[in-house]
DNA sequence: TTGTAAGCGTTATCAA
DNA sequence: TTGATAACGCTTACAA
């Protein structure tokens, strides 16, 4: 069943089913309605791989993360796929992991697929920042398709990146934590990406600007598993805090299990902050003070850039931050 | 760049380089490396447009899940773009939500892209098994495409189906609750689907054969979510129960904050199960014991008969009935 | 082993 | 307002 079937029956060329097909208004209104009914009648889908072949595009969007199980994620595939077929696109989903061969690998064969942009979901694709060469890949793929990062920032000519003001949060919530009287808050991260340095810093020039000494030894990197956290901070029995910030809610929810053990009283003996405002973050007990880093909001915005530089528009911001917002709940005092 | 550039520049056939590029043994030694050469120094890449055109494929399959936002429909999508991946095969993701005009809105959709198959994740899609006609349309499609259905059962040529034991996990968990002497086994539920049905089943089994009566004030239909739960519970003064059996960790985690707030000792005055063995089970106190539905084992095999298929080979199971696991934590006693 | 040429099913240009 | 026809870039008989 092919557009030459169509017209066939409809009596006409294929060139008025196709100008029926894609809306054209050069058509008769009594040969549309014809060519339609047969249309209709034959079950007629246009093959969208000749489409493809004629206009050089599927309206399809490439969108990589490194594990859709990660719930950040998922969140943010979840908004993007929302909006971008609303608009009338597809979207291929490929996850890379966060090796960096692979990350290339997948970048390559998704680009291969004649996508129409490419959304980088996650800052593991920004790289550490310290050495350009990691982001090149993603210079290179910008040559070929516009590429929008979320939440993580690369620049480079028809590159797009949306992010949240982590490094604000982060500051912010460790002023509240030193103004109550807080001198010892351990910092936990799972990750060295743009992101992670971004939280990293607020952290640091929060304890500078309050005249408070910036330890390594409260700086903790570990994995995203609660329970690994958990055991990990039972073990440094010599350390001694009095506030946690961590980069995701998993990692504080880690650090909730260790003070429940060591028959902490949270909020009092021991604050807690969790990131991205995750359901975990409302399942523990007491219930945690995360940071919301407005997924919906970053994903729309991603989506609307993008749609404007697909169609042909100037002048599209290349970098967007967003700033944050704390969820407060029973995990702090302020 | 296309197939013609290559073959002249390396004076040869655009025939000999489409060889190449399949790896038809019928070349060369000489030629192919000429021909790799200079699609490598080119950095030619086929249309894959014009590829599907003639071969009437792109390897891509169609993923549909309701909400991939969910935790355990975005670990199925993991699994399956994994094992995807390893087989030369791309993604299609979209997400229809639970709207029935919308599951066949999008099916179709799918459907107009050429996709080699479909892969509906979640018991949603089988419908309520009352009403055949729910499920009509997922016959239909099967007629294009074979069809394959994660954690839900439609019958029809041309649809596979893999699930869980769902049944008999409940069933298995209520009989351990009824032999330590629970009487009033509540089951909280958000979902009439296939699964929920079965799991429904598991428990009144285990409560008729125990000579227990089937209480339809026991039978809670909610939304999975634990503060919405929790609340509900919490109204529900009159309401007598010494055990809990949810479908999902969500609401389990919602009976276990009633059951905190009332003062009751979990377990020893309630035992709670909960169902998926997500990050939620462990991340509450005390920890959840969930069902794990062996998210892992299903779509590998889903996968696995799903390229048997495509490589045309006969006598596929139709449906595969997965044993769920009990993961026993801390909010029972068996 | 290699090349020629005929599809594959559209869109778009140009005449009519 | 319509229709004939040339792309689009590949795969694959069939010939050589």
């Amino acid at each position: 069943m092919n557009i030459y079937d169509i017209a066939g029956m409809a009596g006409v060329s294929i060139a008025t089913v196709s100008r029926v097909v894609n809306g054209s208004d050069k058509v008769s209104e009594k040969t549309r309605q014809k060519v339609l009914d047969v249309i209709h009648d034959a079950g007629y889908t246009p093959n969208v791989f000749a489409q493809g072949l004629g206009l050089n595009t599927m309206h399809t969007i490439g969108i990589l993360v490194p594990n859709i199980a990660d719930v950040y994620m998922a969140e943010c595939v979840n908004f993007l796929e929302d909006q971008l077929h609303t608009y009338g696109y597809d979207c291929l989903l490929s996850c890379s992991g966060f090796d960096i061969e692979q990350k290339e690998a997948h970048v390559q064969l998704l680009l291969s697929k004649r996508i129409d942009a490419l959304i980088l979901v996650g800052s593991t694709y920004a790289g550490s920042g310290e050495n350009s060469h990691e982001t090149d890949y993603i210079r290179e793929a910008a040559s070929q398709v516009p590429v929008f990062l979320i939440n993580g920032a690369v620049s480079g000519e028809n590159i797009y990146c949306t992010v949240c003001d982590d490094r604000k949060a982060v500051y912010d919530v460790a002023m509240s934590l030193i103004r109550r009287g807080r001198k010892r808050i351990l910092f936990l991260t799972d990750s060295h990406s743009y992101s992670a340095q971004q939280k990293m810093a607020g952290y640091e020039q929060a304890l500078t600007e309050s005249g408070l000494p910036v330890l390594g030894e409260l700086r903790l990197h570990t994995k995203n598993r609660a329970h690994y956290v958990r055991d990990m901070l039972l073990q440094y029995t010599n350390l001694k805090y009095d506030a946690v910030i961590a980069t995701d809610d998993g990692m504080a929810v880690g650090a909730l299990k260790f003070a429940k053990i060591r028959g902490m009283n949270v909020p009092l003996d021991l604050e807690i902050v969790g990131y991205n405002n995750s359901s975990l973050s409302i399942c523990c007990d007491p219930e945690l003070t995360s940071v919301d880093n407005r997924t919906e909001q970053v994903c729309h915005d991603t989506v609307d850039r993008m749609l404007a530089v697909l169609r042909g528009e100037r002048g599209i911001d290349a970098q967007l931050i967003i700033p944050c917002h704390l969820i407060k709940r029973s995990t702090t005092d302020f």
